[in-house]
DNA sequence: TGCATTTTTGAAACCTGATTCAAATAGATG
DNA sequence: CATCTATTTGAATCAGGTTTCAAAAATGCA
């Protein structure tokens, strides 16, 4: 490779560029707001990810596939099915906090381009269809086990939490989400049967730092 | 009153508008289009509302009124506390249905201006806590009457169904709504001790059709 | 009918961002 | 050092959506 070399580090634009999106949404998100943030000037973005569209769906994928990662991983993880949703469930709270209560991108894409051709409404869309089927089987799981409280049907409960997931997005946004997040999660776990869920405080998880780098 | 006369109904205009903000958000629907389905040209919107950004408090405005009288009405029905909570629920799954899954104005709008100094955006906060509110209270009578189950808060679950309507609306944009806003509905009845509330259909209420005209 | 008043009309002006591009720059290479 | 290529820079351009405005039209009234 000969040639100037570039000064400024791909990924780590993408990240800002995230954060600007996931902070204001695409329309709102200028590009002067977005190339200051990334810290480059509009010739450099234009020729490195094509223009403001396609730099918004590289920068929903870097957020999706993260976060899916990091749901398969804790849907996974060491514990009984039924612990494992609810280490999810507690993992919502403490990705608020860490995201200064940005709500989640991709609640905000479905609002934004949700109903539109868009592909990256498109995109959205199946994320949350996979996400869903994903916390379905494992609530299946559980009630398989007998861990699941009677009355509930792994479908209807999966489907609920991705509606209570996405109410959190608004409820960021909304400005009160410090005030009223802790308890919509102590609800959210009081029905898979957590009965000391409104006395306990959820202890803080060790998480992959998701956004930043990679 | 001299000079040539308006041509179009001012409430039948705005009705029309805000058809179209609520299903496009505010920056997404165009001033062309606003002014298609008004069925007016600028000169006659300008001189009318201002500009797009009154036009739009005043849907707004429109569609917070409605949605509050409506609210106020329900909570304040003829049931017992629980029994009205239950029919303001289930009005949800109608009020989906009858717009067109396009889910709530007021969650819209928090998205798109929550966090700004935007009036709207303050306006749409203040709506949500006042309903927050109005729900709190009957709930609290519900408490009261023994009427409520054991080991939820009023405050909690009042927090907990604000989150669950906003989270319809992403749902409803998402295009799931159809399918999924039933079991949603299904879940949170069941919350409020309605054990038989995913074997029965909801029955359809009598309500006032709030937006067309008035 | 002619005048005063108000509304309608839609093309033009205006704005705000998004995008381009020619010139300048930074290294690599021989 | 001269040359080559790739990148940076930021002013100029472009695109689209919003807003204005002068002319035309509709009515009441003298």
């Amino acid at each position: 490779m000969v040639g100037r070399p570039k000064k400024f580090d791909e990924q780590q634009a993408l990240a800002a560029a995230l954060e600007v999106f996931w902070k204001r949404g695409y329309e709102a998100a200028s590009c002067e707001e977005l190339l200051e943030a990334m810290g480059i000037n509009s010739g450099s973005m234009y020729s490195t990810f094509g223009d403001k569209k396609a730099l918004y769906e590289r920068a929903f994928e870097l957020y999706a596939s993260n976060v899916f990662l990091r749901t398969q991983e804790i849907l996974n993880g060491s514990g009984t099915p039924l612990e494992n949703v609810r280490t999810w469930v507690r993992g919502w709270q403490e990705f608020q906090e860490e995201h200064d209560c940005k709500g989640c991108l991709v609640s905000h894409t479905i609002i934004e381009f949700g109903s539109s051709e868009n592909p990256v409404g498109h995109r959205a869309r199946k994320l949350i269809a996979d996400m869903q089927v994903m916390l379905q089987e494992k609530l299946q799981d559980a009630q398989d086990l007998g861990e699941l409280p009677e009355g509930h049907q792994p479908a209807d409960l999966a489907t609920f939490f991705v509606n209570t997931a996405h109410g959190m997005t608004v409820v960021a946004r909304s400005g009160t989400g410090e005030r009223d997040i802790p308890g919509i999660i102590r609800t959210m776990l009081a029905l898979l049967g957590e009965k000391s869920a409104n006395k306990i405080k959820p202890m803080k998880q060790p998480t992959i730092d998701f956004i930043s780098s990679n």
